[in-house]
DNA sequence: ACCTGAACACCGTTCAAGT
DNA sequence: ACCTGAACACCGTTCAAGT
């Protein structure tokens, strides 16, 4: 009568429910599934079958857990087959940089202090310079070209998400075609010539390209 | 006796305070003095004399005020003087464009639905088309180049605000060449063999390096 | 038409407690 | 050491009211 045990009691969890590790897992599947504002400390904790206050016994804050979501993240680069030539080795880690960003493109809104994305820059550099060596190329062009391609992978993955409903709509470059055919010739001189042979470009054609642009100056791989 | 006039009244505001405008600008100044985060219905409404649900008689969300924000800033966009010969031209249309971002910085954060970005591209296209075709070069490359040197700018603007603190150091370049020659040449034989003559850029060499390196398959102006 | 108070459903986090 | 309840200072926004 006075310990009424089968109340409704809201069980408290067990001691070893929570780690960093299973709290970063949680975070992940949250924002590949709705996104980086689902990323609530509460809903964090209802995913873990655990109250919102247990999650600080393992981090300081919610930005701790960010930094080691995006730690995560990039520890899963894939570095390409040592055995490919140069150029080709080069152009794969572009790739695999482009392709771990637009997997998880919150990596990109997750402010990281001071160097952040340099991480894996840092991890690149030495075999990257490494094979721009061989390659002949000077180290201020080296280190030019590694900025810009960078740059420009970053610039790709961020237009991405915007831009990804264009590559998946089979119309959408014949819309956009009749739109410019569309307009005046007059005032439209340019954009009007060409619809004649109008040329459509995917996300990843554009991602193509500019890698091919940028690396033109690089002598030609036998 | 029955209404007390001087009371500690909270004195309603005027009619005429709140503006679509006004409540932009507000959000601008707010923007660039103490970033995004800063931006809040309640701080607004406050920096502005008002309380908080007057804003939503101008505007139907937080996100409209924003998207109102990047289009005044984006109508900022100073083109560059028409008489320029045609890659001086393009390269100062990408100067511009870079500028803007970087004194603005949040326009990169404000999710923009569908287009965004696309708005200044829109009004670029067919200007830049019209040099590039008188360049003779053909409307495929024209529009992956394009393409490309928008995700360049786009990605040095984004990496802009955290690099810039190196800008700033001026001994930043030395420590980091001291830090890479301190490294064992046997494992870092590339990155320690850079240190003999260490090439130093700044945000700007490196966006100067890479409009280079983009632009150089275009016949050199005469 | 424009400005507003009260209230609601959310946040991150502190602090003092439980086990 | 780890999990937690209550409480605080913030959010954006709805709804019904004032002028």
């Amino acid at each position: 009568m006075s310990s009424p045990r089968h109340k409704t009691t809201p069980t408290r969890a067990p001691r070893g429910t929570l780690s960093p590790e299973a709290i970063v897992h949680a975070a992940i599947e949250l924002i590949d599934r709705d996104g980086l504002d689902a990323v609530t400390i509460r809903r964090l904790a209802d995913q873990l079958g655990v109250r919102p206050m247990s999650l600080y016994t393992h981090f300081r804050d919610k930005d701790a857990i960010l930094l080691a979501v995006t730690a995560e993240l990039l520890s899963r680069f894939q570095w390409p087959d040592p055995d490919l030539d140069d150029i080709a080795w080069l152009r794969q880690v572009m790739h695999a940089y482009f392709e771990l960003f637009i997997t998880h493109p919150a990596i990109l809104q997750i402010n990281t202090p001071s160097d952040g994305v340099g991480e894996v820059e840092a991890r690149m550099s030495e075999q990257i310079y490494a094979r721009l060596a061989r390659l002949r190329v000077d180290h201020r062009t080296a280190i030019g070209l590694l900025a810009t391609l960078i740059r420009f992978v970053l610039g790709c993955a961020t237009l991405y998400p915007v831009r990804r409903a264009w590559d998946e709509d089979p119309q959408h470059w014949e819309r956009v075609r009749q739109q410019w055919a569309r307009l005046p010739a007059e005032v439209y001189p340019a954009m009007h010539a060409t619809t004649v042979d109008f040329p459509t470009f995917t996300q990843r054609d554009v991602f193509e390209f500019g890698l091919d642009a940028i690396l033109a100056s690089l002598p030609r791989s036998p």
